[in-house]
DNA sequence: TATAAACATGAAGATATGTTCATATATTCA
DNA sequence: TGAATATATGAACATATCTTCATGTTTATA
């Protein structure tokens, strides 16, 4: 049975309406946690970079490094974190090993992130 | 002067090539980190779970701690950080704050978090 | 097979982040 | 003015994250 519910602010009735919008639009705890995740990977300015670097091509560790301007073991972690959620892929060349973006969406997110930079640098 | 590379990968040409793409792109370091810090923004489960409620309307704080299922001083919290960040905006109703979104990009950018994650339910 | 080069990884330390608890502030209303 | 409600905030703690250093693994080559 549905309870009543007491007035808890200024716009109760405009507020529950959007309340209800959102429950209607089921998003789990587990889905809402995966999401973020996915912007969690491209909350750290150096895998940003390795992101970025690798939407112009692929590319070796030794020129990621070059790129971002950090120690080959930081972005070898990085890397791995960025491997083991899906975001790219390895492929062995000999002695090198050359990465690729595995994930399209997240070159969409990240032109969104430069177009953002750009609007605000103007003003909005 | 240039300088004569050393032969450093086995694709030494094509990924020379990508690099000098990227270079291009001059994407400052900070500039790098302003776009990190949006991503970051949504990268907790609960700022997330704000900014998806604000996307369907504003919201006062009240509903908002319902509708994430965290403490209000977690949510008050986590608003503040959204709010110096210029994500969200504050507006007072006389005992209540009305919280709006601030920021059209987020929105996009959170769409697509949510076409990823359906994508990836199916089989990419 | 020994060595070098490219990359990966484990451990440790420093720092950042998220959460909670207690309390402060602002507004309404009796 | 005093009590109640909605929201904000500071401090403390636990945990997560990033970075570095040392070392391991793989591949090529002398």
């Amino acid at each position: 049975m549905e309870e009543i519910k007491k007035k808890v602010c200024e716009r109760e009735k405009e507020h529950a309406l959007i309340v209800q919008r959102v429950k209607e639009d089921v998003l789990l705890k587990r889905d809402v946690e995966k999401i973020s995740r996915i912007f969690q990977m491209l909350s750290d300015p150096n895998r940003l970079s390795i992101v970025m670097a690798l939407m112009k091509g692929d590319m070796c560790v030794y020129h990621l490094t070059e790129v971002c301007g950090a120690t080959q073991s930081n972005i070898s972690h990085q890397l791995r974190i960025l491997r083991d959620n899906n975001i790219v892929r390895a492929r062995r060349l000999g002695q090198n090993v050359e990465y690729s973006l595995a994930d399209e969406h997240i070159r969409e997110m990240v032109e969104l992130g430069k177009i953002h930079l750009l609007c605000k640098a103007d003003g909005e």
